[in-house]
DNA sequence: ACTTTGGTACGAAAGCTATCGTAAGTACTG
DNA sequence: CAGTACTTACGATAGCTTTCGTACCAAAGT
């Protein structure tokens, strides 16, 4: 599995949560938080193409995109890449790292409690 | 802060890890994982020194590299920076990622568990 | 003294990423 | 039909990252 570029991994993310969109609807989507061309966003999603990260409708003139990749495949991909570049193998050491910033909430303290418990119960 | 490239990621984690070194002892370690020129190795480590990512002692012929960037804030904003652009800005979704696919011991468990509760009791 | 060994410096090249201008086609609007 | 708007396609380019050859220097062996 290839390792998206940043690019492609900030529309790739929103492929996964709007699960099929045009270039314009990612482009304005991009555009609300970032300085970029329109034709730039549509280069990018033709190279993915290229690359068979997504596929596309060509129906109609407006082609739909759709994502290839799994999105947690392509998570935990990342995230062992990171975990093994940044941080010597460990990812309990991410892990910690995450939660230690963040300042997470009772509510999700509580939800990751009871995945360790999940977790426990279920070792294999 | 500037993003270090993956090139550069690697020599980083090395250098945290030992402190300090020279290109040699760089280059044995990452030449036991991977095949790599030892010019390269030291062309990446003196671009390093050029962006100020390292110091290094020349005194004597053979230089020794010490990090200067702090290992914990590199390491958060590589998560920011994952967490928004892969995770849809959650970071719970990335630590429960992270602990699934890792099968973690009962002992790292029970250590995140701890973690937790400090957090709790110390929410600010 | 000469040769080997191991180190730095540096330029050049290759490959990849991102950006953008421009061309061309299609649909809509007056 | 003329003109505007929207879309795809694509080439060119700039910039960054990585790799490597080569030159040069210093220390150590013979």
């Amino acid at each position: 599995m290839n390792k998206p570029t940043e690019a492609e991994l900030e529309i790739l993310a929103l492929l996964w949560e709007m699960k099929e969109a045009s270039v314009r609807q990612i482009h304005d989507r991009l555009a609300a938080t970032k300085e970029t061309g329109y034709t730039t966003t549509l280069k990018i999603m033709q190279i993915m193409h290229a690359k068979g990260m997504v596929i596309r409708d060509e129906q109609n003139r407006s082609h739909i995109y759709r994502p290839t990749t799994n999105q947690k495949d392509t998570q935990n991909s990342l995230l062992k890449n990171l975990v093994s570049t940044a941080f010597g193998g460990s990812s309990k050491s991410l892990v910690m790292q995450a939660l230690g910033q963040e300042n997470p909430s009772k509510d999700e303290i509580d939800e990751i409690r009871a995945f360790l418990d999940q977790l426990e119960n279920k070792p294999k």
